[in-house]
DNA sequence: GACAGCATGTAATGAGTTACATGATTAA
DNA sequence: TTAATCATGTAACTCATTACATGCTGTC
């Protein structure tokens, strides 16, 4: 056991997890995580082909190949022993959060560039944070169209739902106003005086504004 | 050219930002990413060190070291060269942001451990958001202070810090409604009906709720 | 009977992490 | 003169990504 399987990542859990909710083949495992843990897990696709047969290399899963012509496919089930380090790994404390941008990255460095090039910047990451709601919107509407396929899960997902849709909210409302700030300004150099910048951050610390009002 | 350095990534562009601004220590570089870059571009502080080499062996960078004692410290700045890349790459799209969250992972397979298990987690996502927060109070305060070591790029960092400040509040609000919400159930298991948690659904795609009041 | 797209992977590569090591400086 | 902590890395390892390859299926 000491040399195929190190130890089990999130993204093992992750698999894991789904599999204890039924026995999938891997193209469903790769759409289930599209669906729900990308918001909060986002892995390539390649990956779930190959976490798979570590699982089961490992004892964690069984798979049931069948031919489909010359191809197989194979579908995977959890073990007991699966069932019982996934509720192992439940007990440990969760790594903290993190949260990448390539985009904040470019924000922060604009002072280098055009103004043309942060606005731009800024307007993708708006984009972006847009298409997620748009993303969250559409599955919000099939669970109100009852086409809910695990509705045992029903109170697990809304409440995760809830957290992403205010992250999307909360970046996309930050980019349309910081366009609208930074649109007043001449060039990407520091514009105008401190007054205005001051107020910004003491807003922040009087009231916990979450609403970008200003 | 081939060999030694592939591309730059975000991490070398964001060391490369910090030496357009001035010249620095590694150890220096180090503590500027912790202050700023870290919330929104994560990484162990031992890539801090391998990076500024890459980018001086690509003739982006120059190294000048003097001895201390029998060890050396060395100061790097950015070329000309190490500047039109940076611009260069100002000029290519951003990719999306990403948010990984084991917690949230966890929390979705919370049916598959205890409710005791579930509410830790819970708790920890909200003390790590809150724990954010405090330390960019900690750094609002000590710009209020005149504390500013680069007021030039006050705009920049204001509009940026908001960005965070709102994350870190969406978090630290939601983990607070989740706990009211899930300290009502009786286990991990589905709680009452349907209709509280289509009408939670339905409350997002009403206004675009971003206050966590229910 | 061909084309798009669904389904299922493999190979190569690399960015980043963890763990460790060690010198310099300061406070007790 | 210890101990703590500031300062500066190196080595090993692996998770994950990108790019590619190929079969199968429905439809025009």
């Amino acid at each position: 056991m000491s040399r195929s399987s190190r130890e089990l990542t999130t993204t093992s859990y992750a698999i894991l997890g789904l599999l204890a909710i039924q026995p999938w083949s891997t193209y469903e495992l790769a759409k289930q995580m599209r669906r729900n843990f990308h918001f909060f897990w986002p892995r390539a696709e390649s990956n779930l082909y190959a976490e798979p047969k570590r699982l089961v290399s490992g004892g964690w899963a069984e798979a049931q190949s069948r031919a489909v012509g010359e191809r197989q496919r194979t579908v995977y089930s959890i073990t007991p022993q699966g069932r019982r380090a996934l509720e192992q790994w439940l007990r440990e404390p969760a790594m903290p959060a993190r949260f990448e941008a390539d985009a904040i990255v470019k924000f922060a460095l604009a002072p280098n560039g055009t103004k043309e090039q942060m606005l731009a910047n800024l307007r993708r990451f708006r984009d972006d944070a847009e298409t997620r709601q748009k993303q969250l919107r559409a599955i919000f509407e099939e669970y109100l169209r009852d086409k809910d396929p695990f509705p045992e899960r029903l109170h697990i997902n809304v409440l995760a739902y809830r957290l992403l849709w205010g992250q999307a909210q909360t970046e996309s409302s930050w980019a349309s106003w910081a366009l609208a700030q930074t649109a007043r300004w001449p060039n990407t150099e520091r514009p105008q005086g401190r007054a205005n910048f001051m107020k910004i951050l003491r807003d922040m610390l009087d009231k916990g504004a979450n609403s970008h009002s200003g």
